[in-house]
DNA sequence: ATTATCTATAGATCTATAGATAATGC
DNA sequence: ATTATCTATAGATCTATAGATAATGC
């Protein structure tokens, strides 16, 4: 417990206004969840300090007590989206039995499942327009190693090994651009089971590759 | 000329306090023109009235005179948008000589000309938000005629023909996925020279068709 | 005493309307 | 007279701070 909270014990402070069964999280937590749902369903200009505090069981006033604003809820959002991806693209790469197709194939295939797996649809926050912003520096350097990982493996590959280097990063580029483009295609059909779809995509990944 | 404005002859009407060159556009045109760049680089709910109106060259509250606000803007510039792509997609499913599997290519790659090609990164609109919303049930609409032309192409060829009707839904998603997912690919480098990409896409498209 | 929250609000917007003005057209 | 624009602004926000308050902890 502490910090978190998790148990039901009377916490320190003036209690909030608006009395609600204990969610297990943290405030912080609380408001990064909000955020999220906000931020991928009304876009991030759209959605008001007041909104996100609210939905997260506060006045508006309190959420400053946790973060500084919007900027940093995204900035937080978008990195912890990457994070996964990105460990798992490292493991892949660590791992020198495994041929580099399957590494690839799996890599593609848990890229999905994250980008579409989850409550909200978290990917959608890369199509955020104020993601571009030097703000979020953090989060393109992790998803540029994240394709980095992808080039790599697709190198790694017979048919990625007879590619010239321009050829390599074009192939890469589409690559990439399919997995995020499962973001359009899952939110256009939130419904369609994932697991199904991620394998599918990483057939598709691969015909690409030209494997 | 007329109400185009296109000679630069003296017009009706007090002359706009920032006089500029004749741009040659109707003022609705300007108007579209400037939302075009600040919603795909700002974002449409960050974009203000005033932004709009001045970067078009008038006050802000001269565009009210053309049109009822930023959401008739977007509803516009979302039509104008597909529009093409679906041209296309009709011509090419009337033609009854050209193979299914060369239709597709060029469905393929004219769509992806036509989201890259332009100015402004105008297929980055369909990647806001907002789009979701009721109000542009116009532009839904017609992007769902497009991707159905995607199914019907892809069911006439060998491969797709060959699919249960499961699987060609699947495989459409994933094609039409593609193709938007070039959106994405573009925003994230604009200087790649489109025609060379947008073929290299239509090849991807066909693999991924299993053609 | 410490803490988490609250209420209240100043200052900065932003939208959309009202009414004035500076051109051309007749 | 008609038109396209302007200036001015009311009303509605929205953000971020200041200061009060209601809990627990010691």
């Amino acid at each position: 417990m502490g910090a978190t909270g998790a148990t039901g014990g009377r916490r320190v402070g003036r209690p909030r206004a608006d009395q609600r069964p204990d969610s297990g999280l943290s405030p912080r937590a609380e408001l990064l969840a909000a955020a999220a749902e906000l931020f991928t369903t009304r876009g991030y200009a759209a959605t008001t300090t007041r909104a996100v505090a609210e939905l997260a069981g506060m006045r508006q006033a309190s959420m400053y007590h946790y973060v500084s604003g919007k900027e940093e809820l995204l900035a937080d959002l978008l990195e912890s989206t990457v994070t996964p991806s990105l460990t798992c693209a490292r493991e892949l790469l660590a791992d020198d039995v495994t041929p580099a197709g399957d590494r690839l194939w799996e890599l593609c295939r848990t890229d999905v499942e994250l980008l579409c797996g989850g409550t909200h649809n978290l990917g959608g926050l890369y199509l955020l327009p104020e993601v571009r912003a030097e703000r979020f520096a953090g989060f393109h350097a992790v998803r540029a190693e994240l394709k980095d990982a992808y080039r790599q493996l697709l190198a790694a590959t017979a048919a990625g090994g007879a590619l010239a280097k321009s050829e390599l990063e074009l192939r890469t580029d589409l690559l990439f651009g399919l997995i995020e483009g499962v973001i359009l295609v899952h939110r256009s059909d939130p419904e369609r089971p994932v697991s199904a779809f991620a394998e599918a995509t990483a057939d598709a990944a691969l015909r690409i590759a030209g494997i």
